[in-house]
RNA sequence: GGUCCUAUGGUGUAGGGGUUUAUCACGCCUGCCUGUCACGCAGGAGAUCGCCGGUUCAAAUCCGGCUAGGACCGCCA
């Protein structure tokens, strides 16, 4: 017989009628001669009433069933008593008197509970995946999910964006992250590369004149995970033709008005605020800032500059930064102890202290305060304190005190309660640098990647003081969380060479790596840029979780592996002979 | 590549050299129970304390190594 309704969907409309409904067994209340089953789909739960009058047969295996059996019944749905009535329960006012009940499958008893907020081991989870997915939050999480692209689809569609497929079996390039590589068979000693992103392959689409360009698209890198990162994770990859950074992020924001209303029935205002690279960083301490609260950080430069502190006197005189941030009423929250293990943490980020004062009726407070008894009302005034705040100074080179207090300030809001959960705050980062200095390779790297458009004026700089220029490239930020980021792109072949050779190139390497896409940029390319969205992170936000594993249906753990199906895993001598490869211990 | 943390019945935990026959809760099994929904009541089973080695008269407990997992830094154009 087929299914009437899903479980949790039963309601007052289906009294008196009778029903077939198939789940899960979630619990037995088993009362003697009655017996009471919740059973569960992916819809709900509802409650099943088992007795000798709704037939004794039922009742009998009824008596038998345990937790995930899987069963199919049959019954009347009817009104519960007043006082029977569970107002917890989104099917509460109903139960179904069942006379007759099949058993579909048993089921072992499960590792963990299959319900909502359990306390296991992620390693467990992923180990028993398919029941931790039959757990309400999981499915509700993948339900989201779903919701989001359906309404990108449906968005871009309506904005004449033309859904591509692009290969995942393609050519390794060095820049950027780790690829992942695949071995080819039919030429020995070659490899193809996993996709870090479609990036060349849209630009080429845009090429080809397909004007609006869109795909739902798997990206790998092989590089080490976060919770905010998996080595593969899926982009929502645009690209158009023709269009300014500003048109393109109008209808962004007009993609993530439409999602958030459809997923979460969310009204978001338009347009969303813009901030320059260089204020995010200023003000925030970060390229992608939690504006959900305040707490920025000052510039405390020229209020200590003639203070007698010699740890910030020196930093200063070698071009180096005094900033600060003010806890409100952190004087008492914080204690030595407290600050002194942040002041452990920020250690990792190359900070070398964490000078503190605590804002007192009569002065500061703290170990440093002796230095600074001049200087009291000066120093109020430049961090915005008052009595009872806590000012925490970090004095380095830019980076560090951008890295350490903008950890601290994150970490802070969250202590003490400052952020507002139920809030989107979405925002634009735009006026990237194009370049920034890697350590690692002793050379400029681009800063997004090599076929970003630097601004109109900037060009030049390309070729005298690169590091300089700034890019026609803009971040969208929710959060906290880079969402997603793009970028005008380079259409012609000569600035695309200037790029390459600050990047370092030599003539020969680009023309190795990138000749071909340097050759249709010969064959009239059209102005183009586009953006690419994280699912991934755009799923796990709209989903209230914080970890992106708790919206992949089937992700890898921390350490890369997948204890489900224990991949990676060894495999045979002969795989590894028609490959054409050999492998060494460690 | 580096730093830190964790590992005890199915699950989550207590115990930090000998009062241990290893604590408690949930779950599981058996029986009883016609209005439960964290059902209740009575009884029961279930653990070589992650692995290897060391210290010691004695190790779940202390030390070292390994394995597995987690967080973070580096890395992630």
């Amino acid at each position: 017989m087929n299914r009437t309704i899903y479980c949790g969907l039963v309601d007052e409309s289906y009294f008196g009628q009778e029903v077939c409904l198939k789940g899960w067994v979630q619990k037995r209340r088993d009362l003697g001669n009655l017996i009471f089953i919740d059973l569960r789909d992916r819809e709900g739960i509802v409650q099943l009433v088992f007795s000798q009058e709704f037939g004794p047969e039922a009742l009998e295996v009824a008596d038998s069933l345990r937790s995930e059996y899987v069963i199919e019944v049959k019954g009347k749905v009817v009104p519960r008593d007043d006082d029977a009535i569970n107002s917890k329960m989104k099917t509460g006012k109903v139960e179904v008197e069942i006379h007759d009940v099949k058993l579909l499958n048993k089921a072992k008893t499960p590792p963990f509970y299959i319900e909502n907020g359990i306390n296991v081991s992620d390693d467990l989870r992923l180990k028993y995946r398919y029941l931790d997915l039959r757990r309400p939050e999981m499915q509700k999480s993948l339900i989201t999910r779903s919701k989001i692209t359906q309404a990108i689809h449906r968005y871009l569609d309506e904005n004449k964006f033309i859904d591509i497929e692009t290969p995942y079996l393609t050519k390794s390039t060095p820049e950027g992250a780790r690829d992942y590589l695949v071995p080819s068979r039919v030429y020995p000693g070659h490899f193809y590369a996993l996709p870090q992103s479609p990036q060349l392959f849209k630009q080429l689409l845009m090429g080809a004149g397909f004007d609006r360009y869109y795909q739902v698209a798997r990206c790998f890198r092989d590089e080490d995970l976060r919770g905010d990162r998996q080595p593969e994770f899926t982009q929502i990859d645009m690209e158009t033709s023709f269009m300014t950074a500003e048109e393109i992020q109008d209808l962004t924001e007009g993609l993530l008005q439409r999602v958030m209303k459809e997923t979460l029935g969310v009204e978001m205002t338009l347009p969303l605020p813009r901030m320059i690279w260089n204020e995010a960083m200023d003000r925030y301490g970060s390229d992608k800032p939690d504006i959900r609260f305040g707490m920025e950080l000052t510039d405390m430069a020229d209020a200590v500059k003639n203070v007698d502190f010699k740890v910030f006197k020196t930093i200063l005189e070698k071009g180096g930064q005094v900033k600060a941030i003010t806890v409100p009423n952190g004087a008492e929250k914080y204690s030595r102890k407290d600050i002194e293990s942040k002041q452990e943490y920020i250690k990792r980020f190359g900070a070398m202290g964490l000078a503190w004062l605590k804002v007192t009726e009569n002065g500061f407070s703290g170990p440093i305060a002796k230095f600074f008894k001049n200087d009291v009302e000066n120093i109020k005034k430049a961090a915005n304190a008052s009595v009872g705040d806590l000012i925490l100074f970090v004095a380095d080179k830019r980076k560090v005190v951008a890295d350490a207090l903008g950890y601290l300030r994150t970490s802070i809001a969250n202590e003490l309660d400052m952020v507002d959960k139920t809030k989107f705050a979405f925002l634009w980062v735009v006026d990237w640098p194009l370049f920034e200095y890697s350590e690692d390779f002793h050379r400029y790297i681009a800063a997004h990647h090599p076929f970003t458009m630097p601004n109109e004026e900037d060009i030049d700089l390309l070729s005298t003081d690169p590091h300089k220029a700034h890019a026609q490239s803009y971040d969208i930020v929710l959060n906290g969380y880079e969402l997603g980021g793009g970028s005008i792109r380079i259409h012609q072949r000569e600035i695309q060479e200037k790029m390459f050779k600050a990047l370092g190139f030599t003539k020969e390497k680009a023309e190795d790596q990138f000749g071909f896409f340097l050759d249709a940029l010969d064959y009239g390319f059209p102005p183009h840029g586009g953006l690419a969205i994280g699912l991934d992170r755009f799923a796990m936000l709209l989903s209230g979780k914080d970890n992106i594993r708790e919206v992949i249906a089937f992700p890898k753990n921390s350490k890369a592996s997948e204890p489900l199906t224990d991949a990676p895993s060894t495999v045979a001598q002969k795989q590894l002979d028609e490959l054409h490869l050999d492998t060494t211990e460690e």
